[in-house]
DNA sequence: AGTGTTTTCTTGACTCATTCCAGTTTGTGC
DNA sequence: GCACAAACTGGAATGAGTCAAGAAAACACT
């Protein structure tokens, strides 16, 4: 651990991972430098593609290794987590803004939609009915591009609901 | 089988139940009946919530014929199914209006909320990223009334069947 | 009402994402 | 270097939901 150092941060994207991780009060595991990286460069990725990443770069990781990773992270405030209905959960490093998602009902592609006020005005509910409200989360469902063209694959049980949203 | 039929409607909260059924294309069964009926006076119930009252009306309903009503009338456009992260899905009966939803990060009870007063511009994302968006969803997390006098603790499972209240 | 056909319900096994457990390894402060 | 706590391994388990094959019931027609 002493050599290796040489910071091969190619890409740079996210500055030097071993200082956030500690400034996170976590400890530098090649697990989680590995998780954080891939992040870094492939957002929303889902647990099992993580795993599949890092497994090729580590050569073996366990699952739970996999997910200890994304929840400490998540609790430290260096990964979002989201869940979008009927799919897998999904993992960015974007935590410091305000962002909504964009997700492909089919094949659950994921792409960040910055909120178009750019603050939060989704954030005033009518009603709160007595709860104390921390998040407003906006998902916009639809088709991405690729599944737009693509036959009626499996997923799609053809919902013909065409409702004009508020 | 036979005499026990007597139509004892005496909610009729909803109108005519096997009447919607029928328009809708559905044939009127006893456990459609059964869960159309508790969702229209307790909405937001978990399919579990569901199967558990309607095994005390009914005496015995499999979990496959709950799921299947509930996927049927789903379809149909009687129920409307909503998912939020981290809680199992919840259904409930208004599905002419778009509204959203108050979800309590603890205990996962949802109430509803009429659209955000600047409605539209969370409907329109500024970049769609090719996407054809059709839907755009808005949870508003919290705690509820409940959960935020209650301890701290961790999650609550809160395996409470039968919740006769709201 | 009786019959037939289609839809719906039952039972039970199964998938998938995620978590729990017990034991071992590893990073970090001393 | 040493020790301790945090992190990882491997495997089994959980919870929500689905699939499949056969039994039962609902609707339609005579």
């Amino acid at each position: 651990m002493t050599l290796s150092a040489t910071n091969g941060n190619t890409a740079g994207s996210a500055g030097d991972l071993p200082e956030r991780l500690r400034a996170a009060g976590l400890r530098v595991t090649k697990p989680r430098l590995a998780v954080l990286r891939w992040l870094a460069e492939h957002p929303h990725s889902t647990a099992d593609q993580v795993t599949t990443a890092v497994r090729q770069q580590l050569g073996s990781v366990s699952t739970q290794a996999v997910y200890d990773v994304l929840h400490a992270c998540s609790g430290a405030g260096l990964l979002r987590r989201i869940e979008p209905a009927g799919h897998p959960a999904r993992f960015e490093t974007r935590t410091a803004d305000n962002h909504h998602h964009l997700v492909c009902r089919r094949c659950g592609r994921t792409e960040d939609v910055d909120c178009v006020h750019g603050a939060a005005p989704c954030l005033a509910p009518s009603t709160t009915a007595g709860y104390l409200v921390d998040e407003a989360e906006v998902v916009f469902w639809g088709y991405c591009p690729e599944c737009r063209t693509s036959a009626p694959g499996p997923e799609e049980p053809s919902h013909h609901h065409e409702e004009g949203r508020s």
